[in-house]
DNA sequence: TAGCAGACGCAACGATCAGTGCGATAATGG
DNA sequence: CCATTATCGCACTGATCGTTGCGTCTGCTA
């Protein structure tokens, strides 16, 4: 196995809000929903941003999405945690720098998405802290994967609230922040600075 | 001079849009509905938050909020850059490390005020990228400010960039996706992170 | 002090939103 | 194959939003 996926839910297929009927018609609704939803956000940027627009770009009754989702932020909160969960799995390059260093590419890549962008500021702001913990636990999850490895490989490794500060802090800040995404280049620079402490100070601008 | 203010605007008293009219009535209807969204972002956090919710709050016509800022991102984004701006001053240690330490707990202790989170939240959300700017740009230039007076100190500086990734980033990055809104000492043992960069990995988690 | 012009209040309008019963449909389990 | 029930569509209502035109007020300037 040289690729594992995301540990988090997700198991069989379409993956309902996982409570009842995971049946048919509710998945296509939901699906539905949902790409209405980054459709949405896509093109107006989460500027007037109702239920009952969402539902219209869907197809689907006003109704459902207000009994299904009940809130606005709920429903962002579900399409972020779906949307930013799964399409990025876990390389194993044997290394804890190689993982890290093409797992944080790989984020730094979704994060240049301007509509991923746009989803995750909308959801934030909708659905408060909750909907910032959906935006990011998926990731979070990634990351103590990656650790995890390396532990089972018998290598020492960092805190994984020390890594999330050092790589998950710069990538998100910078995408939520600022107006510069981040290229991949900068990215991989962030993970040798987050290894390699012994540098000189004033050395890490240009240690490339 | 032991302390220096802040280098953005806001230079003589109310600082009104900065326009045409910045005199009595207009920097009176500017604070009430200033401080009408800090008080129902505290109280509701950004739901039901609508321009005449705001207005009805302030005492003031729906009309006036409509016309002088027009739509609810703009206004937050005018609410945020000014409440987020010119509460923290510059503090001068003597060295860079202690520049630093003072000012990053300075900023931690600031995000950990759920009603200033609750505002950047919804800035973000409603306001767009240009929101997200709005709240750091002081934060930016303070740290701009901090660095370049090393650099008169004669001082080796690090690179703006890095130093906001490695100390904004983390701080931000906490306040906004997760619960945990970080404590004063852990902020401090992240300019310690930055700085000192000759200690072995994984000796980090308690290089306190 | 007097005129000017920007800022505000008032009233009204159309449009849309959020929410609620009720019947119909289709997915699940025996 | 059939009963059950979660889920969805439909029609409807009250409430609120966003916007505009016009008159008034007040801060600025000659």
């Amino acid at each position: 196995m040289s690729m594992i996926t995301t540990p988090t839910v997700t198991p069989p297929s379409t993956s309902a809000t996982g409570h009842t009927r995971p049946g048919g018609r509710s998945a296509r609704v939901r699906a539905a929903v949902h790409r209405a939803v980054e459709e949405l956000i896509a093109e107006d940027g989460s500027e007037t941003l109702t239920l009952p627009v969402i539902a219209a770009r869907a197809g689907v009754h006003p109704t459902t999405v207000y009994r299904r989702w009940g809130s606005l932020g709920d429903l962002l909160a579900a399409v972020a945690s779906s949307r930013l969960s799964g399409d990025v799995v876990v390389p194993d390059t044997g290394t804890l720098r190689g993982d890290l260093e093409r797992w944080v590419v790989d984020v730094a890549v979704d994060l240049s998405d301007p509509d991923v962008l746009a989803l995750m500021r909308a959801t934030v702001g909708a659905a408060g802290s909750e909907g910032g913990c959906a935006c990011v636990a998926d990731r979070h999850a990634q990351l103590g994967a990656i650790l995890e490895r390396e532990t089972s490989r018998g290598g020492t490794t960092p805190d994984l609230e020390r890594a999330a500060d050092a790589l998950l802090g710069p990538l998100y800040y910078r995408a939520i922040f600022t107006n510069r995404p981040g290229e991949s280049e900068w990215a991989g620079d962030l993970v040798g600075a987050f290894l390699d402490r012994g540098q000189p100070l004033g050395a890490c601008a240009d240690a490339r």
